[in-house]
DNA sequence: GTCTATAGAACGATAGAC
DNA sequence: GTCTATCGTTCTATAGAC
């Protein structure tokens, strides 16, 4: 492996654990087994590194989330897996956990980490208006509307989970959230 | 004001700015006016000061919430007021904006936050539960779920919101859970 | 209780040899 | 392209006068 591709790795893996601010490029040296001059030659500076490994984050995130949506079970189905998909809560949003840094004014950083969310809004929505189409949902609901609220119920319950240090608060945002699909799933016509 | 209390304000102020980990003593000084001395003497370094500092914050924004749900208005009309309730959705939730930073597995830190996140949840279940109890809402639902799920709407929202710097992401999120709620309550039956 | 001066370590970045 | 050595700054905290 290529010096730079170990400290995008490294760069990768540390913002996870750390986000941006806490991820200092002595650290991303030391795991990467890089030096000084590598980093700077390939990158302008941390900022950029960290934008290079965020875009290989947001692409790797992007294929499970259509790993998830791109199947033939039907509509609400593929929304309940995504809820229902097994998570680190603890760990936070392996992207949307840098939300809070001054950093994240930087485009650099945001827009990666906005794709992701942007790629999460519209599986969502379009399994919505699918459902919608064929009656299984009210007319009267949003599908852009309530796709936002699906993906906040998620990003949320990230966030409880580590302010109360307990995935399984997670875990109860997302059973509730399935309770409310449930709740407004219209029973079948025929 | 005494030089305690100006560095409590400071640090209420720059928390909320700018997070725990990128608010240095140093800004707190400047902001309060105090010297290096009085901060130590009344802290015992910079994870005291933040932790009183929350505390005073915690305290002000659960009497905030308390002034919305504490109020004669029927129950699932005092959820809708609290998810429509005017916020700055770029800034961030004033306590949960802390939940990414390494330094929320101190307990001098959680504590606040998470009792701040916990009386919310309170509020919202006793709200649904009297909602029920009142047939306005399904038998089959979980108050303390569908209260996590309601929450996690808004701190996802603030999430979003800033990821995409974009304020009107946070109410699209909060708009699709109010479509919820009216979708899920029940039609009076007398 | 409050101040100024300063400590020791870590920060992000640069220089220049190979 | 990769390395080591080092820069100037800022970090959190302590010392000690008043």
């Amino acid at each position: 492996m290529s010096k730079r591709a170990a400290l995008v790795q490294a760069a990768k893996s540390l913002l996870w654990e750390c986000g941006y601010e806490a991820m200092s490029p002595r650290d991303v040296l030391e795991r990467s087994g890089a030096g000084q001059g590598s980093l700077y030659h390939h990158f302008s500076g941390k900022l950029a590194l960290a934008s290079a490994a965020l875009d290989e984050i947001a692409a790797e995130e992007m294929l499970a989330i259509d790993a998830i949506f791109d199947c033939d079970a039907p509509p609400l189905a593929r929304i309940r897996s995504y809820l229902q998909r097994e998570r680190e809560a603890l760990r936070g949003c392996r992207l949307a956990r840098l939300a809070n840094e001054t950093a994240i004014e930087s485009a650099a950083l945001r827009q990666p980490i906005a794709a992701f969310l942007e790629h999460i809004e519209g599986q969502l929505q379009r399994a919505l208006s699918e459902a919608q189409a064929a009656g299984k949902l009210p007319a009267t609901l949003h599908p852009a509307q309530i796709a936002a609220t699906l993906l906040a119920i998620v990003e949320g319950g990230y966030v409880i989970a580590r302010v109360h240090w307990n995935a399984q608060r997670m875990q109860s945002a997302l059973d509730g959230g399935v309770q409310l699909l449930d709740a407004i799933t219209l029973p079948d016509t025929h």
